[in-house]
DNA sequence: GCCAACGTTGGC
DNA sequence: GCCAACGTTGGC
């Protein structure tokens, strides 16, 4: 089981667009190092999903629905695409201010490469952020 | 709206 | 293969 960031413009597709297809195709990828984190996803792992711009949170996460496959949007045999499921809404969404206040979670590739769109995270950062989004 | 960081393109 | 020019992303 591996765990993910997958970014959002919410302007584009938010949390609340997700809410209701429960479903969705994970589209748009143009860029190679975020291409071969999504082949490296396998069905079932776990992706926090991140706000970029508006709100510059992470306020969910999602399962992996469907590995990548071609992306139907474009002939271009380069770029996949997946489906990702809604799994479960934060209580509290962490904003990127408390992310680059929090010394665990220094590492984090949304502080050290901000422009990357899908980025593999730690167990060690995963269960942090969960564990501060779903205190009571 | 500005700007830093980074990716891509194309001339040589 | 290098590098300048340009485009895009995303934080602020």
């Amino acid at each position: 089981m591996n765990y993910w960031l997958l970014k959002s413009d919410p302007e584009t597709y938010s949390w609340v667009n997700l809410e209701k297809d429960k479903i969705t195709m994970w589209d748009g990828i143009r860029n190679y190092q975020a291409r071969n984190n999504l082949k490296l996803m396998k069905k079932g792992d776990i992706a926090l999903f991140y706000h970029s711009n508006l709100g510059t949170d992470i306020v969910g996460q999602v399962k992996i629905h469907k590995e990548a496959y071609q992306d139907p949007s474009t002939e271009d045999e380069r770029w996949f695409v997946i489906d990702i499921k809604l799994d479960k809404k934060f209580k509290k969404s962490l904003t990127l201010a408390e992310i680059k206040q929090n010394n665990l979670l220094q590492n984090l590739g949304l502080v050290k490469q901000s422009r990357l769109s899908v980025m593999p995270i730690t167990l060690e950062e995963y269960n942090e952020i969960y564990s501060i989004c779903n205190k009571k």
